[in-house]
DNA sequence: ACAGCCATGTAACTTGTTACATGATTTT
DNA sequence: AAAATCATGTAACAAGTTACATGGCTGT
């Protein structure tokens, strides 16, 4: 639903195809490529449900669209309405972990392991592009923050999955301790 | 990406429809549902691609699945890879951010200030599961700790937006650094 | 008998995504 | 002229998701 908003957001003035792109990809400094057949094909989902309709042409002959009211109101809402965190997306990470320590056949600290060192190369490449100055554009920086907060709590919460997996590990031949007062989440 | 290796990775010994959908949901200590309808939906088309098979009924009649080789390599490519962070799945809600800096009739400071309020609230959700022994069962707890610690991430950065937000937001009163219209990308 | 869960499925739909086709214009 | 970029689109597929149909079995 992100791109699909997202575009219907950046309509708040007509605009071609070509252009929706490139300021998506500008605004999101780049974080998230767009495919340009994507634009298009999402813009024709949106003129099929009557959020969006054509606008004619500008002044090169380039295909305008323009928001629909019912394009309005949905943009409008979309911007009222917080990300639902309640019942959060699924995040194929805790999935993977979560199945691992069921399945006795894979080694879960080696994938904790694995993880990390790719989320460490991932935030070293933010880290790197933030201070290139890609960040100089306040949305794009905001996007890039973004990806950095989140890299750095998925690492320690996956320092956090070693230290319980290891007690875990120690528990499972010992019997079990009541563990309870502990710093970090629980 | 995630239902369908989870449910691969489930089939380490043959089950059946039902049985992966509780497993799923044990495992991922009820915080992601799964329609059964998925489990099946999901089943049919892992096995038009050659990776799950029909395995037999078990004892009370119920029809199992089975991985077939190509399944086995697919779980075993699953925990060895780690989980894309270099090139991130697009996030809602830092696109939503993203667009409404540059859409002016959009009030970007209530944006975050709602999303906080919805964050806070699951957040605090997860913490009173996390208390109430929902983190017990050692894979659910650790989900649980994810979304607690992505839920704190998200709040720090709704923070920092702000405090950027405020910068920019007395900055642009003053006359504009004149050096925008580059395009941001070097 | 009836409600409710167990169990298996199918039809239909949404969003995301890419690969390709096509032509115009611009750059080298 | 050739290559690249701009610009618009289409076809096809992947993955997620739900609503519904169907039948068996269980408890009240």
């Amino acid at each position: 639903m992100s791109v699909k908003h997202a575009l219907l957001a950046l309509l708040e003035k007509p605009r071609y195809g070509y252009e929706l792109r490139a300021e998506f990809e500008q605004r999101t400094g780049a974080s998230w490529p767009l495919n340009v057949g994507q634009v298009y094909t999402t813009l024709s989902r949106l003129e099929r449900d009557g959020l969006v309709e054509a606008g004619g042409t500008d002044a090169e002959g380039r295909s305008l669209y323009q928001l629909t009211e019912a394009g309005k109101v949905e943009v409008k809402g979309w911007f009222d309405t917080p990300v639902e965190r309640t019942q959060p997306q699924r995040d194929e990470l805790a999935i993977k972990l979560a199945v691992a320590v069921a399945v006795p056949s894979v080694d879960v600290g080696k994938v904790v392991q694995q993880q990390r060192n790719a989320t460490m190369q991932a935030l070293q490449g933010y880290r790197r592009q933030s201070r290139s100055g890609a960040g100089d554009d306040l949305a794009g920086g905001l996007v890039l923050d973004r990806l950095i907060f989140a890299a750095e709590a998925e690492i320690r919460w996956l320092d956090h999955c070693e230290s319980r997996l290891r007690r875990a590990a120690s528990t499972s031949t010992a019997p079990e301790p009541a563990e309870s007062a502990e710093g970090g989440a629980r």
